[in-house]
DNA sequence: TAACCTATGTGACGGGTTTCACATGACTCG
DNA sequence: CGAGTCATGTGAAACCCGTCACATAGGTTA
C-alpha cells in the first residue's frame, strides 16, 4: 500500500476537526465549509483542505463538506469508528479520574480493565469494574481483549510496569507518568505530559511571548 | 529587547530536557552530553544543541553540559524558577486529580484556590483547600494572587466559566474541557486534550503508521 | 440550459525548523 | 607543555509543512 507520510500535526488536527464536527452535528448543521472549520480551530481554510486532501476528496465544490459524512470519514481515518478496549493501570488520582472520563467512552475507548498493585485497592469497584492485581496483567489483559494500556502509576515504578505491559503483548501505550519510558520499536508509546502546557504558559508570561496561530492547539 | 522567535516545539522540548535533567541530577550525574540528552528524548544531538543555543552557550566543548546548572538555566527560561499561584475550577474527576497531582507542585505550580458551582462541593476540603463558590471568583482569585486558571468543568459550561475568568483579569488559562474556547488576544490559552493522544495511537495502529523521531513527544 | 456563484482540491511557493558538517575550544594525558 | 581527543556551537543545506492562488466543478437561478 503506497501511502504518503502523514505528519503528526495533521493527525492531531483531524482530532480537532472530529470534535468540532460532532458539535456541528449536534447543532443540526448539515454542511460546513473549510473556512468555518478553520475559524473554529484558529487555522486557515487552506490548512483544513490540505489536511483532508491527504485522504481523499470529501467535499462538494461551491458547497462545503457534509458534516455527518465527513465526521464518519475522519473517524474511520483515525480508527475510532470502532471500539478499543483499554486497560488503566494505577488507580490513584489520575487513574481514577481517567476511568470516569466520559470523553474517552464517547471516542470509542472503552475501559474494560483496571489494575493496581495496592492490596487496599485491589477488588474495589470503579465505575462497575473490579480492580485487578497488576500481577495478573499478563493473564487478564489478553483475556479481556485489551489493546491499549494507559499507565497512571507513580514515575519511579512506571518503567517496570511498562516492561510487564510490553511482555504481555500490548502494542499501544499511553503514559501519564512524568518520566521517559523505553519500549521496543514495535510498540506505540505516547506521552501525556500535563506539566508541559503549564510550562508553556509560564514561558509565555515571563517572556511576553507573542501569541501566534499555533500549529497545534493541543 | 531584541528576541528571536522561539518555536513552540523548542519550548516543549525544553520541558522534556528539564524533566530529564532532574532525573539525571537525582542520579547524581554531573554532566550530560547533547547526545545522551537526545537519546533519552528520541531526538538528535544537533536538535538539542540548537534548542539550547537560542538562549546562550551553556556547555563545555569536549565535555558536555553541567547538569545542575543547565537545569537551573532552563527553569529560568521557562519561568519555573519561581512559584505560580494556580486556581483549579471544577472539582470533578479531573479537577480533583489535578489538585492532588504532585508533579505540578514540583514544577512550581502551587494550587492556592479551588472553585466549583456545586453546592454540595463548596466548602468541602481538598488537600487542605476549601472549595469556594465560583460566583466569588472575581473577588477571591485576585485576593489569593491567582495567576493561572485551570478549567476542569464540563464542556457545555466551559465557555461561560472562561468568560468570567477573563473578566476577573486572569491572563493565563489551561483548559481541560473538551471544547474550543474563545478568549481575547491578550489572554494565553492552552488546551489539554487527553483524547488526542489516544486517537493518535488508534490512527497509528489502524494504519501501521511508522514510528518516527517525533518532533514533539508530548 | 446557460450563466453565475461559491468553495473545493491542488501545484507552486515560501518560510521555518531540523539536520549536517566542521571549526572551535576545553580538557586530558603523556 | 604540547599533542590528541572530544563534544560544543553554528553557519549552510536540506527538508518539511503551511500558505497562496487559481483552475475546477457542483449547485443555483432565471
Amino acid at each position: 500500500m503506497e501511502r504518503k507520510r502523514i505528519s503528526e500535526s495533521t493527525i492531531h488536527r483531524l482530532s480537532l476537526y472530529l470534535r468540532t464536527l460532532a458539535e456541528l452535528d449536534a447543532d443540526g448543521q448539515a454542511t460546513v465549509s473549510s473556512k468555518e472549520l478553520a475559524d473554529r480551530e484558529k487555522l486557515t481554510p487552506a490548512q483544513v483542505r490540505k489536511d483532508l486532501s491527504f485522504f481523499g476528496s470529501f467535499g462538494t465544490r461551491g458547497l462545503g463538506y457534509p458534516v455527518i459524512e465527513l465526521k464518519d470519514k475522519i473517524a474511520r481515518i483515525l480508527g475510532v469508528n470502532r471500539t478499543w478496549n483499554v486497560a488503566v493501570i494505577g488507580v490513584g488520582n489520575i487513574g481514577s479520574a481517567l476511568v470516569s472520563y466520559k470523553e474517552f467512552a464517547r471516542q470509542g475507548f472503552r475501559i474494560v480493565k483496571i489494575f493496581d498493585n495496592d492490596q487496599r485497592k485491589i477488588g474495589s469497584n470503579h465505575k462497575g469494574i473490579q480492580v485487578s492485581d497488576f500481577k495478573d496483567f499478563a493473564d487478564e489483559a489478553p483475556e479481556a481483549g485489551v489493546e491499549i494500556a494507559i499507565i497512571a502509576v507513580p514515575g519511579p515504578i512506571a518503567q517496570y510496569v511498562v516492561d510487564d505491559v510490553v511482555r504481555a503483548g500490548i502494542k499501544a501505550i499511553l503514559n501519564f507518568a512524568p518520566v521517559n519510558l523505553r519500549v521496543p520499536a514495535d510498540v506505540y508509546l505516547r506521552n501525556e505530559n500535563m506539566s508541559m502546557e503549564l510550562e508553556y504558559l509560564s514561558f509565555a508570561m515571563v517572556n511576553n511571548h507573542v501569541q501566534k496561530k499555533t500549529r497545534r492547539t493541543v
